[in-house]
DNA sequence: AATGAATGAGCTTTCATTCAT
DNA sequence: CATGAATGAAAGCTCATTCAT
């Protein structure tokens, strides 16, 4: 029974989407990925050269837009540094835009990199996320904090729990989310929660602080 | 030199922990795990019978402990629903308490069975803390609501992602930090930012909807 | 662009050609065939129903042809020893002027045949005729040696390795040279160098011999 | 059944020399060696990580020893060379004595490095050695020609096709006797034909240059 | 005739598990 | 009790061959 090539190429990329995003990289099995297409294990390396060049051409697209996007960020976070600038959390909601753009195009894509790449060049995209969502957090601490440079080591677990959770919790929401518009709404609630949160945070701590002195 | 039983036990036990909390049950290597605990791989099959059991091992002694504990909170929950009672943010407060209580005896254990416990029975577990937790806060939220009965469409999601964050931040917490002190005062604040967080949603959308009447 | 059925017929049979001479059977792949050939893979079974049944359409001309002139030398060989005639050099001659003859029509397939016919039913083709040359330098040297009807073992040790290494040698003049006329006075320089060695060995043994007794 | 490791090493050592030597690297099967070794597929890699590996298990030690000698016979070359020493054919016996002697501990090994190592590092070996085999011509033939420089195309050809013959005819000989005495009187009859043959063309050749002019 | 997608057996390699010693 | 060699199923991948179009 023969089928049109890229109707073929499309189910085996449908297929291996599911797989990665349920199994992950290494856990996937293209034998059960080529069963799922209907289509023969040998079939596969027609179409798709290695399973980890089939890893790529889902995840690439969404990397090389994510790589565009969180540069921009970065560069704009590098200039304020610079500029001695006081950092907002608008440099957030850039990071924010920015996945939810990218999910509304590569939903499932956008998870996978983010949370099944373990074993593939992909595996530090998140970590490297978190530590720009650090990064700005930091230095939104340093602002509120007055001139320190270096955060106290209390500050420095406190920015990096807030960016983990952050970025987790943004993860989360991609992956159990399919519907675009759902998830932007969830990811600005997500985001208000944290951003008011913090800001309570803060306050409180810096009340107790003139409390004690 | 003969080594005492319970000796080698303890040795396959603590290598074992190591390489689940760092590999994931099923990246975990039997072979690694007899060499990280200095004995053949065949011998571990005399303490323990399988991969799996090994897992169990480790993991059941928190999961009953784990049980019982929730299994209280899910029965106050229960009773506060039946008697109509308002339920209150302490029962965040008891799952909190419970998992870094937990957290103080088990601690590797606790983040192996919530996050490195996929293939095996435990898998769900986290989400079924979950779900304890959507079923408190929608209780919350439902009070708040007024009488109704049932979340709205919005709400229920609200309440899913609220709880997949929190939960979630919490086992990133369980996982990443080694100190019980440290763990504890991060767990509250973050705890801290999110019922912070959670209260000023709930009243801005409050505002909104007196604003719109 | 419609092509004739022998043109196509031919374009594989060259591309193959030189697969087989290149890879030899085993390692030669249909698909890089049909490549060369420009081809599509599928479509060479149309002319040839196998791989092996390519081989041969290659390989059996010069098979044909190389078996009756070889069965001459054969005869005449066989009749100089019933005749109990003296065998001279000259089936060597024999031998090597079918197989230049050969070479100038057939020169891939004969190397082909000699030389990469690993895995078919000519793998044994060259050791046949070494075979057939080892009758004949047997002779030879029974001749030379008196009346004996059988070779020594030494005797039997040194015609076998003259036989080899003259047909390996002549193999490999056909393998490396392209060009007739060179390949020509290669193997006429080959043999006299061989003819003459054999000699000066052979008078220098019986020189050996006739001091000893 | 429980056989000793070192026991079992060597069976597969052996079952892997024969299969290697019989079919080549390429064509060797990991489950033809497993089978002839009486061990399971798996179990070969407890003791061989890989058949690139147990390739070069088996070939290394020849290899190494090969390396050692035929450095020295470079060196030799290369410095007679600059001295405008003669170059005199003993040369060759240092090749064969190395080879011979090489073959005495390693004989399969030796025969698979030179003929049965495609697609290894070691296949470019035999030609190695043919292009030292060829330079040591060379310079022997440049002494005899008077001063030239460089080899006329004949010359070169010639001395290509003696190279060739040569080497082909010491790997033939080492690949077809499992004796060592057996083979080192091969060996130099097979080389006192050559050169007593190579001498003979060489003279033939001069006087027909006499006459010529 | 021709295409090239599809098949399926076979390859090397890994690893949880078993078992003779 | 302990050893570690052995097992065998399953992994990713290749390739001669088949067959629907």
């Amino acid at each position: 029974m023969q089928i049109l090539k890229e109707d073929v190429r499309n189910k085996i990329r449908e297929a291996a989407l599911s797989e990665f995003k349920r199994e992950g990289y290494l856990q996937a099995s293209m034998r059960r990925i080529a069963q799922a297409a209907g289509v023969t294990s040998g079939n596969i390396y027609r179409y798709y050269e290695s399973k980890e060049q089939l890893f790529d051409a889902i995840v690439q697209p969404v990397f090389e837009q994510y790589t565009v996007n969180m540069k921009e960020i970065h560069h704009k976070v590098e200039l304020s540094y610079q500029s001695d600038e006081r950092i907002n959390p608008v440099y957030f909601k850039n990071i924010e835009s920015t996945l939810v753009e990218l999910f509304k195009t590569y939903s499932s894509e956008l998870t996978i990199m983010l949370n099944q790449s373990t074993g593939t060049k992909y595996e530090n995209v998140k970590s490297d996320l978190r530590q720009l969502v650090y990064s700005i957090l930091e230095r939104v601490l340093l602002t509120i904090r007055g001139e320190e440079t270096r955060l106290s080591p209390e500050d420095h677990a406190l920015v990096q729990m807030l960016s983990s959770t952050m970025m987790e919790g943004l993860c989360l929401l991609l992956r159990d989310n399919e519907e675009g518009d759902t998830l932007r709404k969830l990811v600005d609630q997500f985001l208000f929660v944290n951003y008011q949160g913090i800001n309570a945070l803060i306050h409180q701590e810096t009340r107790k602080r003139s409390g004690m002195e």
